[in-house]
RNA sequence: GGACAGGUGGGUGAGUGGUUAAAGCCAACAGACUGUAAAUCUGUCACUCCUUGCGAGUUACGAAGGUUCGAAUCCUUCCCUGUCCA
């Protein structure tokens, strides 16, 4: 295949990315690219324990997808060793190791989930310990005898915590070597990450000097802020929008982000230029966010189901109405606030009796605030906040 | 190996023998308002039981024991983290 000019490919690539480092190097190796008529070999890494993404990680795979648009080849590394060993990161939680099936199996969810976005046919995933499984400890130690331990504790975060007191474990200060050296093993051009990795990524550019390779150009993306608009997306923070999560679902988290929040995702989640979208600013905010909702579940699931998320946010949620698909269970007659966690609608029966008496539950329509009612024999429409569910009641 | 400091509820962080199920803040949940946005206000935020009451009981402040009428608070041992010394 050929390979289109340099110029073209580059203004391509270059929007979305914070930075890249460095951008004479890219031009180099993409004239390069052209002249031989070979792809760039374009890495990214992922972790192994988490392999439900979600659209923070879709900034990434986006930019990953356009080096494809282009003909170069995607990299997608899963990091396993780490899952191997059993990552005690993050004080007193030890991880326990994960079997090579449980990393096989995330690995295959990933596969499904990455390929919404990424052309198989571009994509190769592999796994560190390829390399890093034979490696012996000889070679281990050689490998740290490539970066200095200051060098190491520049990374901001672990000055932060050295100065703050908080534990860093020696393992951890292996990590960026370790991501250095995938890179070394890969022969990769260019590795992409999100600009909280940015030192680990220019650690591979050292280590590719160090084995005599080219540096790696070092691209990064920005970080996607969570549905809350503080903090970066992520699942432990809960505020995260899974890509395999239903239309419906989906469609109502992007609604809930804030209106400030929905042009960052306009940027980052989408291929509307930047022009495009400072013109949206005039229009109606509320339409404009239905449309990036409508995009976003178009791009997940199909336009069909889209449409039909969006009518049921207008029916459901703007107009309060009863939720087409409630769930329904059956239980033997016995008081309400039980029947609630039975029904799954309150985690315990002192939440289910604090909902109660907060008056946030209705049955067919009519508020009930005494949790010790019993529920009739029959059917009943019950509604916790935003949980609906059928009871029915058996005599 | 030695000296010292510290480990509190989802997160921060008070509390050093008794109205402390544990302040305040954040998050979360519910209600009001609204565009189920944001902002704001209000309430709730360990679990169980019932007679649903400013009710009763059970568990909880790194772990296990002990002292005491009574402990998150005192003692012992252990585990974990950090600082300094070697």
């Amino acid at each position: 295949m050929s390979f289109a000019p340099v110029p073209e490919q580059l203004e391509y690539l270059k929007k979305g990315f914070v930075e890249i480092i460095r951008e004479e190097e890219l031009k180099e190796r993409l004239e390069k690219s052209v002249k031989t008529n070979r792809p760039l070999r374009v890495k990214a890494g992922f972790d192994p324990t988490a392999p439900d993404l979600h659209l923070g990680h879709t900034v990434l795979l986006r930019k990953l997808k356009h080096f494809q648009d282009l003909g170069h080849t995607v990299i997608f590394l899963i990091g396993d060793m780490t899952g191997l060993i059993g990552d005690p990161t993050g004080r007193n939680v030890t991880r326990p190791p994960m079997t090579r099936e449980q990393i096989d199996n995330n690995a295959e969810t990933y596969r499904a989930q990455v390929f919404k976005i990424l052309h198989p046919d571009k994509t190769e995933i592999r796994f560190n310990s390829e390399w890093m499984g034979p490696m012996k400890f000889e070679d281990v130690v050689r490998l740290c005898g490539h970066y200095t331990v200051a060098r190491i504790l520049e990374r901001e975060d672990f000055s932060k915590r050295l100065k703050e007191g908080l534990p860093i474990s020696v393992h951890e200060i292996l990590y960026p070597l370790v991501q250095g050296y995938d890179s070394v093993a890969l022969k990769c051009d260019m590795e992409l990450g999100g600009t909280d990795q940015r030192f680990n990524l220019l650690v591979g550019r050292e280590l590719h000097r160090d084995y005599g390779q080219q540096p790696q150009i070092v691209g990064t993306t920005p970080l996607l802020e969570g549905t809350d608009g503080v903090d970066k997306m992520s699942k432990s923070k809960n505020n995260y929008i899974g890509i395999t999560e239903s239309p419906k679902i989906m469609y109502r988290k992007v609604m809930g982000i804030s209106d400030d929040l929905m042009w960052r995702y306009w940027e980052l989640l989408t291929d509307v230029s930047l022009a495009e979208i400072a013109a949206m600013k005039q229009c109606e905010p509320m339409q404009v966010k239905m449309d990036l909702a409508t995009r976003i579940v178009s791009d997940f699931h199909s336009a069909a189901e889209a449409r039909q998320a969006a009518e049921d946010f207008n029916r459901e949620v703007r107009q309060g109405a009863e939720p087409a698909d409630i769930p329904a269970v059956s239980l033997a007659s016995q008081r309400f606030a039980p029947a609630l966690v039975a029904a799954g609608i309150a985690p315990s029966r002192t939440e289910s009796e604090r909902l109660i008496k907060a008056g946030a539950v209705e049955v067919n329509g009519e508020k009930c605030t005494n949790p010790s009612l019993s529920l009739a024999p029959g059917t009943h429409t019950v509604r916790a906040g935003k949980k609906w569910v059928r009871i029915t009641v058996k005599s």
